[in-house]
DNA sequence: AACATATATCAACCGCTGTTGATATTATTG
DNA sequence: CAATAATATCAACAGCGGTTGATATATGTT
């Protein structure tokens, strides 16, 4: 007898693992996942630590709190700010679809990126912080590349707000409802039926000219 | 002595109260208010009562669960509906225009179908109800109207798609995320800037003609 | 080897939330 | 008027979820 509990999971042992710890990192990617999918209500910790095979103590020993973490989820990386700040160089009459195409890439990479930007969509519904990081997000990154070659600056951000918005819809519509005739069709096809929309937005045939 | 509680609140009744009963539709509007400010799981029972000032089971008699609640808070008037659709009739070369119109106008007027669409928005995020919902008003809605004059009617539900998704975004931007130059902006100037946009993806100048 | 420190689990607390059953008061109907 | 139904509150339960304090095990430092 003597016997040792064998029901339940592998009853993970108590103290610090042998060798190498990633576990930190773990945790993060977890909780990208997590709150990428969730939102920031629907994600919980234990889930979050679930995901890691991690106990829950432990994610609140790592980072302070739950919106703490949430905080270390959502920062984009240089690489991919720039490659959307990349589309605003090149001739202007097709910065539409240059814009289209690197805001998709972003978005739908696989890269983690991508779930920290789901994560701060799903999240502004119910997290202030998601909601703030999303606004900047869109005011300065998506404004500063129209400012330079502009008279009316207010109409200049205006007008990239917008821009930015329609393809933040598009996203909406892909990731989050799952629009079928929109989920389904391949990221190009949708770069040339936007690009020309967005070019209307962001370089006003009127607005040079008369 | 013999002191009645004077501690609190009015300390409301027991029973039934005298006259007519407009609470059923008092709680109905709180409900909208708060699902639309908070989303699915941000609105709690106890506060959409105490918005109705009502007690929290009370909602849970007229309305036999949240889910059920939140079911009857999403349904859209048919007049907001078809002023939708009356858009799409009309000239051609400003369908885009009388779109946006449109939908800016049942989405942010102040009748319960606003706060009705607002609560399926940030619904969709935790719920899958509001997502279903908002999803076949997407496909379906606002598709119809493209589907009589046009012979790929695949590609005639992808641009609509597109187009409501994109409108969708512009509600993200300026009411969810409140992002400055967008919720300042007033809805004409908006229409103006949004409008050729949104022509251009529902009526692609080379469709019809090359 | 001894000590501090970082990494890990466990158990429990506490507040919030959806939901329920009991009860009180008024309206309605026969 | 009696009986039934509808409208209302109250009290409590049960589960989940964030957070904490105690403890165990490995690593690093002196």
């Amino acid at each position: 007898m003597a016997e040792r509990r064998e029901t339940r999971e592998p009853a993970a042992r108590r103290g610090r693992r042998p060798g190498q710890n990633t576990t930190r990192q773990a945790v993060l990617n977890a909780a990208r996942r997590q709150f990428a999918a969730a939102g920031f209500k629907g994600a919980t910790i234990r889930a979050i630590a679930a995901d890691a095979g991690v106990d829950a103590a432990l994610v609140m020993q790592f980072f302070r709190s739950k919106d703490e973490l949430f905080g270390a989820v959502m920062s984009i990386s240089p690489e991919a700010l720039s490659r959307i700040a990349g589309a605003f160089s090149g001739p202007l009459e097709s910065v539409g679809e240059r814009a289209v195409r690197a805001y998709l890439a972003v978005w739908e990479g696989d890269q983690p990126d991508a779930d920290a930007l789901q994560a701060m969509l799903r999240g502004a519904v119910s997290n202030e912080q998601a909601s703030t990081q999303l606004r900047e997000f869109i005011e300065s990154r998506l404004s500063e590349g129209l400012q330079h070659f502009e008279s009316d600056r207010h109409d200049a951000a205006l007008r990239a707000a917008l821009a930015a918005s329609m393809l933040v819809g598009i996203t909406v519509g892909r990731q989050i409802l799952r629009v079928s005739v929109l989920a389904e069709e391949d990221r190009e096809a949708i770069v040339r039926r936007v690009g020309p929309a967005l070019q209307a937005v962001l370089v006003p045939p009127q607005s040079p000219s008369r």
